[in-house]
DNA sequence: CGCAATATTGACCATCATCAATTGGCGTGG
DNA sequence: CCACGCCAATTGATGATGGTCAATATTGCG
């Protein structure tokens, strides 16, 4: 539970400061907001599209996506979480989720009443700025995807996927080697991005052929690392 | 000139408002700003991928859009900008831009430097939510073009683009009986929803055959609201 | 009137979706 | 330890959606 708890303000404080620089007295501003602890299972909705929420969810541990349901029961996956990813921002500020939130692994989630962050940032106004910052490199994000599934074929999609997803993971320290646990179905693959699960299957082994990566039992490896950039017509510049 | 003036800050109140509740004191506030007005071709960049801003930037009159360029030339078209949009909110926080925004008619800017903003915040904390609302419902329309990009047909997907901006047009009071001045090349359409010319080319005649619209010389109309509705599955809850 | 940009059309083809069946991995209960 | 069952991955076959290329028509505009 303590170690819980140290790594929650941790990773928070490395999630901001990797997009601004943080002061000693934000810090310690951040070490004082008491998050209480939960877990979900894999496969768990958070929230679901339409909810209001009165508090704000920072993952833990473990991987989440936001995604929409269509009418005909297609699922389109806009982000995947990591680890030190603030999950609803959005409802501090807008009422009603326009999308629900998901867990893919067993997750461990710390939750902040919006009350608490009010305080935070009404003493601390500049803290206010690096959430904000947070939601502005989310959008980022879904900007990037959205040139992926517009413009780019399915092969260097899945490729800029993986490159995002390890980068990103590099930044909070769940990557060496560049290789790290991801367990997603090839059904969720293909609900990221925009395709047929039999068609990222094929990528995928595509992919594997061209011995750019390494996917198998949740464990992805970039094996080669500039050319899966190339692929993927990858430049990390967006996420920050 | 002052006529202008007086529609940028009635402008900017009205799109704030139109998210969230605006004091007395935030809007007189918002009054005391003031913009530098500029002017812009058509097709003409605002903004290149890459440049640092000390800027954000109101459009007054005509329509923006974001977009970025692949190296093999293809462009994908994030967000189309409708007066009253806040082009630029990004470069307040984030120093880089990581895409384009160019004119799509000749269109009327007003220019705060962030450092006004910066001014402007400090006073009425409060407002610095009204922006961040703002950028937040951004992210909620990409979103949404995210869905149908991934996982709508062509059909669909002109439909749920034409839905979208004439809420959006009729929130600034710029739309009456389901019409719109809209003078969108094709290729526009094609770059925002993802598909070919020719084939946006053939899937307006299918909308024109079906009578869910008209669409000539730069002037778009719902001729069947109800129906496009449906055409385009469409859902204004995440707009606001 | 004539040029340039945009829209339209036709023919052909690539990418990717769909459907259906099979295989493989893995945990559970007997 | 094996059989069963479930879920995910894989494969094959077929076809639809939408891309590409190239020619022609139309429109806007100086």
């Amino acid at each position: 539970m303590t170690s819980a708890l140290h790594s929650f303000s941790e990773l928070l404080i490395r999630k901001l400061e990797s997009i601004g620089s943080v002061s000693e007295a934000e810090r310690s501003a951040l070490c004082r907001l008491q998050p209480t602890l939960t877990c979900l299972n894999a496969h768990e909705d958070l929230v679901r599209e339409g909810e209001r929420l009165d508090s704000i969810t920072v993952l833990i541990q473990g991987y989440a996506c936001r995604y929409k349901l269509l009418a005909d029961g297609k699922r389109q996956i806009m982000a995947f979480h990591i680890p030190g990813d603030i999950l609803d921002m959005r409802s501090f500020l807008l009422p009603r989720m326009d999308h629900s939130i998901g867990s893919i692994t067993p997750s461990q989630l710390g939750v902040i009443p919006h009350a608490a962050l009010h305080d935070v940032f009404s003493n601390q106004p500049g803290l206010a700025y690096h959430f904000w910052r947070s939601t502005l490199v989310d959008a980022a994000i879904f900007r990037e995807w959205m040139v992926g599934i517009g413009r780019r074929l399915a092969f260097s999609r899945i490729a800029h996927l993986f490159c995002e997803l390890i980068v990103r993971m590099q930044s909070v320290g769940l990557c060496s080697d560049y290789t790290i646990e991801l367990p997603l179905r090839q059904s969720d693959i293909a609900d990221a991005v925009g395709m047929s699960t039999v068609h990222v299957n094929r990528t995928l082994q595509e992919l594997r052929k061209q011995k750019l990566i390494k996917f198998t039992r949740g464990t992805l490896t970039a094996m080669d690392w500039p050319r899966l950039c190339v692929a993927g017509q990858f430049d990390e510049i967006y996420l920050h």
